[in-house]
DNA sequence: AATCAGGACAACCGCTATGAT
DNA sequence: CATCATAGCGGTTGTCCTGAT
């Protein structure tokens, strides 16, 4: 799992570094990704924890299909925007650029030149369908808007949280149980049982370890 | 049944923007 | 004001899966 020590380490995420990096976001927050890397005994960049975080274990995350109707608003969108992902991504509450983009990419890019295709551009027909899906001037906030709705999300959420060995998550996106630390091999629980944040700064924690 | 092509998705890289010191 | 660290964005690549031949 994790790699030699200094080694970063690259590709797939395993399911034990996922319930690493889902429990020290619970404890520090979605910020300080450098930190949270080194302090959590992941061997991965902080780019990475957080990318694998946003794309992937945010609990606020739609899985699965797109519906229709978020693909006529990525059509629309990407209109307006053009390649904006992350403008686009704020639009469809629940999905991250990352996912916008490899869909566009396949799909859609390819529908889009078809519709356009030898007559004209499908944005006014398709802005008006659009209006009902709610974008545009409406400003959603966030993707805890829609994770009440999608069964398919609350699904995923069930099977993530049972994989990571969580009973519950409350609404702020946080797993409401403790760490099966025998599952875990990082050093710091030996060293701070203690939450955190009551950390006062890397400096004095990382002293912990080395 | 084997293999090939395209689709779907995860992840990395480089660059830029922003905030802290 | 300049510099550095961190976060975020968009582009790209790699891998696995699935359906067609």
């Amino acid at each position: 799992m994790v790699g030699e020590r200094g080694e970063i380490r690259k590709g797939p995420w395993t399911e034990q570094e996922d319930l690493q990096l889902v429990w020290f976001v619970r404890l520090l927050g979605e910020r300080r990704w450098d930190f949270l890397a080194k302090v959590s005994g992941l061997n991965r960049t902080g780019k990475s924890c957080r990318l694998r975080w946003v794309n992937y274990l945010h609990p606020g995350l739609k899985h699965g299909r797109m519906t229709p109707e978020e693909e006529q608003l990525v059509l629309d969108l990407h209109e307006k925007y053009g390649n904006r992902w992350a403008k686009i991504a704020s639009k469809l509450p629940g999905r991250t650029d990352n996912e916008i983009k490899n869909y566009w990419r396949t799909h859609m890019r390819k529908k889009a030149q078809e519709e356009k295709g030898p007559s004209s551009s499908p944005s006014s027909s398709s802005m008006s369908h659009n209006n009902e899906a709610q974008s545009e001037s409406t400003e959603l906030t966030d993707i805890e808007e829609t994770t009440n709705g999608d069964p398919n999300d609350q699904l995923w959420q069930v099977e993530m949280a049972s994989k990571l060995g969580f009973e519950e998550y409350n609404e702020i996106g946080c797993y409401n149980n403790s760490m099966p630390v025998n599952s875990m091999p990082s050093p710091v629980w030996e060293y701070n049982p203690e939450p955190l944040w009551m950390i006062d700064d890397h400096a004095e924690f990382k002293q912990g370890f080395n």
